[in-house]
DNA sequence: TTGAAAGCGCTAACAT
DNA sequence: ATGTTAGCGCTTTCAA
């Protein structure tokens, strides 16, 4: 592996001439430049980005921490979906991608700090942690520049990019409320979540543009998973016949929701509407296929690289982006006719 | 940020008993030790992996190596799942993960070679490549070590992990067969991917086996994209209306021949029985859910890390493995009635 | 059991 | 326009 040396001795100058001719510094005549360029190629040489990083102090790495990279993660692609976005944007800046993952487990042994310290990463962006992780405390009182996802907590190293949670569940019950629907029940996500609260708020806001005075006991915690939202769904539709629409907080729910409508003998969308939140690969090829609020996850992944490079090239400016969401009407919901 | 020399001061010890002290070298006073590690605690001093591998030659990372981590993967979500395995397995062995994402574009401005060791990963895993790709040759005459996922070649640094791609289509094929079915068309993938050719082979076997005729004008190609399948079956069903049965070499191309078989008026499983490759979620969502050939592609990414960190390890032994697949039946095939 | 010194490959003052 | 020197934070001979 050719070093810098190597090229400086077959050039016969400095490995200072070298580095300043490479690296593109004006202060070098240009036909040593040239002459440089030349053996640096016959070499094969490139930089040793450790030892380059090491004196500038600059690894131009930021990580991606994702608590729970798991293979379930399969079903909503949140994960991957983000990765991409992060993987893009950092690739057209010019910055280099650790994956960073942990659990419970792994926390045990190192400290957030720890983590992030020893693998030189310049900035970080976190996924997937829940609000009671004990690493959220680490975040905020590090210094270390940070975005979160879903999130919504700032300080001065750190910056949040999420949906509009609210805005996006306030549409799906207003959709529901539009086609006449007076009893929804949801299915909501679990209390470590931000965006369940979120969620929550935009289901309570609907209700009382419209006058429907909120339930409590129609709202249950479906904890983002299928198969829990199925036993909750079939609880609820037994103690609540009335409910005749259910807003779930998330489309994996929804397809564990629709299943459990099923086996009640539940005609969907006739006799059921059901509204998801996400737009998953799935809620289009479900039966019948989901209506539901599509959040852009590539796009959060995106911003979340922008606000982090931001923040690491000195860029003053907003340090959270919240992005819109969208309706799309599918087969899940229906008139009411009660 | 605290660096070795500051826990040698405080200590009043000099660098060297402290890196001994830290990395469990015996020859130090285990009562110097404490001290060492106590101090080093109380700095919260973690190593520079940066300076360390510096001078240790030695990274302690891996490099996953894709091309086309683009959003489209979220179907087949093979990228994702691949990408568990190899987090985990690297996770458990102690190895850093960096994602290297290529394009055709990339690819112009830099050489295999020179991607990799810049980035100073002792070894590097390929997923994604077609065999017509630039870098593949690369690959095998560079002496990186790298673990090549569903491309069998080998060289003294290259091995691979695969899918018996081959005994899988088989295996869905003689599925097929069993049920009846004499005029079995098979939507693969394309030329550029070795598992498209084994896939054939496997169905070109399973009918031998059987006593019927090859027909080459049953067998076209789908580009492993959803949309492209649905068009190209729709052709070959048009042409060939006695093929009662098919054979997809993806579930999403399978995606696709159910939508064009439903457009005609086809009855499944009925009228014509879908087989697919692969076990992704939507096969098991869709209607009719379809029978497939299940592979176990978080075990791809955790096979080739294995196989990978062996070689960087010195450990010799096979440079390959080849995974099994699973048969998977569901409703999307049934008996042939003509 | 400990320390001094050298050096990994690079960049950056500070000369010249 | 180029070279000299120092040093990033660490590990590793070699000596004591």
């Amino acid at each position: 592996m050719a070093t810098i040396r190597d090229v400086a001795k077959r050039a016969g100058v400095s490995v200072t001439t070298v580095s300043r001719a490479l690296n593109g510094y004006s202060d070098v005549n240009e036909k040593t430049r040239e002459r440089i360029k030349e053996i640096a190629k016959e070499l094969k040489y490139s930089p040793n980005l450790l030892a380059r990083s090491l004196v500038m102090k600059k690894t131009k790495t930021i990580g991606l921490l994702v608590s729970g990279l798991k293979i379930e993660g399969s079903k909503d692609n949140f994960t991957y979906e983000v990765l991409c976005g992060v993987n893009d944007c950092a690739g057209q800046l010019g910055y280099e991608l650790v994956l960073i993952s942990t659990d419970s487990q792994k926390q045990q042994e190192k400290t957030y700090n720890q983590l992030v310290q020893e693998r030189k990463v310049e900035g970080i962006i976190l996924q997937g942690i829940k609000t009671d992780d004990p690493y959220l405390e680490e975040v905020l009182k590090s210094d270390i520049p940070c975005i979160l996802i879903d999130i919504p907590m700032e300080s001065d190293s750190v910056g949040y990019v999420t949906t509009d949670n609210k805005d996006g569940a306030k549409s799906a019950v207003t959709h529901l409320l539009d086609l006449g629907h007076k009893h929804i029940g949801m299915i909501n996500g679990h209390s470590q979540a931000f965006v369940s609260q979120e969620r929550l708020d935009g289901y309570q806001e609907a209700l009382q543009e419209k006058g429907i005075a909120f339930n409590g006991s129609y709202v249950v915690d479906g904890a983002f998973l299928e198969e829990k939202a199925e036993t909750e769904t079939a609880k609820l539709l037994q103690k609540h016949p009335e409910l005749t629409a259910l807003f779930c907080a998330s489309d994996l729910m929804a397809m564990g929701a629709i299943r459990a409508a099923k086996k009640m003998g539940r005609k969907l969308p006739e006799e059921l509407s059901i509204v998801g939140f996400d737009n998953i690969i799935l809620s289009a090829y479900s039966t019948p296929s989901l209506t539901t609020i599509a959040q852009d996850r590539y796009q959060l992944g995106f911003e979340a690289t922008k606000l982090l490079t931001d923040m690491l090239e000195g860029n003053k400016g907003s340090k959270r982006k919240v992005l819109n969401t969208t309706f799309i009407k599918r087969e899940s919901t229906s008139e009411n006719h009660n």
